[in-house]
DNA sequence: TCTGATTGTGGAATCGATTCCTTGGAATCG
DNA sequence: CGATTCCAAGGAATCGATTCCACAATCAGA
């Protein structure tokens, strides 16, 4: 491997010479800073991050940690962090926690120990040790998607709660009778956001939400289709389904699909709804109803947030706002509203 | 921070023996281990790992540069990576190319500088000096999905040709007469690849393929849109349209879903089938025919390979089959094949 | 009991770049 | 013209861990 020693050599100069001739130090002689380029070029030079990042502070790069790659909304995410982090000279190291808190503490130390300048997490339980002492030991943090109780860091996050509402009211108004949500596990901070907004939005209503009305899924698909076919197994089955995200959904419909004969017609028997909103959601038969969460966003302002905490500036929590697309799985069966 | 020296020092022993005692050295004392240890833990140390790739050869960390992070076929490769990766101790930086030649060169330099142990690539472009010279200059190199010409290294390919005949006959013996091909930019070599297989396939029925009836995409959404229209528009419209990956599907099935009046009926009058198989196409109505490919395995072989060939191993080329599903978008016309 | 191998430990060199500190020489100013 | 500042450049220290080397102590075999 050719070294800056090599290019000093070459060039007849000194390393620390080099050094600044390269990295466009101020006092530097033209004809030397040009001696030690032609060099540079010559052998054919590559400089080793992992050096410079030894001496220097920072490397230039943040750790990404998601809960699960497959999912679509954090690929959008993952997609948009890398863009804008890119664009401010920023790498990006991926993690990927697969819903598994261990995974995620794995993730979290191996970024730490690589000297990343900076997190994105995307907390899959509510609270973690790791990330608590982190946050504590001044690590630059911010989590998004989800919020983090125990965990000192801003956050970024998609409130659904004004569009949840919405949507209750417009399924109630058309004449659903029996609401149930199939949401994520309890220790994730967006799982529980969406069923206290859903109930909330009931209890606007008057309506309560029973107990047998609540499945929690664990984000994934095959989750989708199996709470689902246990909504559908009861005694009693719902006339509306909201599912609080897009992976589950996709189970939920696979569902539906294998099960044309034997399940309700949608929408006039069951109303189906998702938190989350994928571009095939318009191309179903009936298209699905939606809530669109500002996924880009997310990422952008995640990755300006601690671009900020690095720079040493203040920053404060952000909640961005979604957006419900009413779409035929939701058409009223009964038209009460008309 | 809190430093090896900060550890030896508490547990009064040499930072070399702090080290040895660290990583799991053969000749330590079980004694000064346990001391050592202890003292690590109290001190809440955490090793710097960019030290450590500095002094010893190895990041444990490898490179990867998919062309679009957006398309669901690439996100399931990086997960495959991700996941064999972490199982093999080593962690994953993720660039994404944006099917741009230029970006996908500036995550190569990056991601050598930080002396990754290897890099995964799925080549923009067929030729790229840059990689040509990291493949001639040793570093470790693995291409998939796409082949590389003029890189010397080697490739974990999905061979669609089996499955893209079959297809061909199978469109042909079921009636269409006039079939068109949506694929990718010329330089990518899995385009090419599909066309040619597709142009094969069709030729062996004593057909040819009218330049009018090959239209060239980027690979993304909006492309298969404008491409699909681009083909409606003719004088002459074909009665079958392969679409050459999932992301482009996506753009022309929106096409024909914001089209239902004037565009012609699927399968009735336009059969479409799709290279790359997305778990929503079975949800479609018509369902939609598709070609899968190996994805998670793509992925997983290339991770070997890399492994294997960082430690110095033989490897040669792999090529995967892929599998037709024929589901109702290709539904004989005439039934013809009856 | 003496050699020779083995084992545990400390000290110092090392990885490759950056940066602090010095210094010789040129430029500036009174 | 002498004193002071400024600038370009070299030399050496540094970042934090690993690893080579040396050395002492223990142990085995003859």
């Amino acid at each position: 491997m050719t070294s800056i020693k090599d290019v000093a050599l070459a060039a007849g100069v000194a390393p620390s010479s080099a050094s600044r001739a390269l990295t466009g130090h101020p006092n530097v002689s033209p004809e030397l800073q040009a001696r030690v380029q032609e060099a540079a070029l010559r052998l054919n030079y590559r400089p080793n991050a992992v050096a410079r990042s030894l001496r220097s502070t920072g490397t230039r790069t943040i750790g990404l940690v998601v809960s699960d790659l497959l999912n679509p909304f954090f690929t959008e995410l993952a997609r948009a962090v890398e863009d804008t982090s890119r664009q401010a000279g920023f790498s990006v190291i991926i993690g990927n926690a697969d819903e598994n808190p261990g995974q995620q503490d794995h993730y979290v130390r191996i970024l730490l120990e690589r000297q990343v300048d900076g997190l994105i997490v995307v907390p899959t339980a509510e609270t973690s040790p790791l990330l608590h002492e982190a946050a504590a030991r001044g690590d630059h943090l911010v989590l998004v998607d989800r919020p983090a109780a125990d965990v000192d860091a801003p956050s970024v996050l998609a409130d659904g709660t004004d569009a949840i509402t919405e949507l209750v009211d417009h399924l109630v108004q058309t004449g659903r009778q029996d609401l149930a949500i199939i949401t994520g596990p309890d220790e994730a901070g967006s799982s529980r956001q969406r069923l206290a907004a859903f109930r909330d939005a009931l209890a606007r209503h008057g309506r309560g939400l029973p107990p047998s009305r609540v499945r929690h899924g664990d984000f994934r698909r095959d989750s989708g289709r199996i709470e689902l076919a246990a909504l559908m197994a009861g005694s009693s089955i719902p006339d509306a389904v909201f599912v609080a995200n897009g992976s589950m959904a996709l189970g939920a419909i696979e569902y539906l699909a294998t099960h044309r004969d034997s399940a309700p017609p949608v929408p006039e028997s069951l109303a189906v709804a998702v938190f989350d909103d994928l571009p095939w959601f318009s191309l179903l038969s009936p298209t699905l109803t939606a809530i669109e969460q500002p996924t880009a966003a997310l990422g952008r302002r995640a990755v300006e947030m601690l671009l900020d905490r690095i720079a040493g500036r203040e920053v404060s929590d952000d909640r961005l706002g979604c957006v419900l697309h009413l779409r035929e799985s939701t058409r009223g069966s009964q038209g009460a509203s008309r």
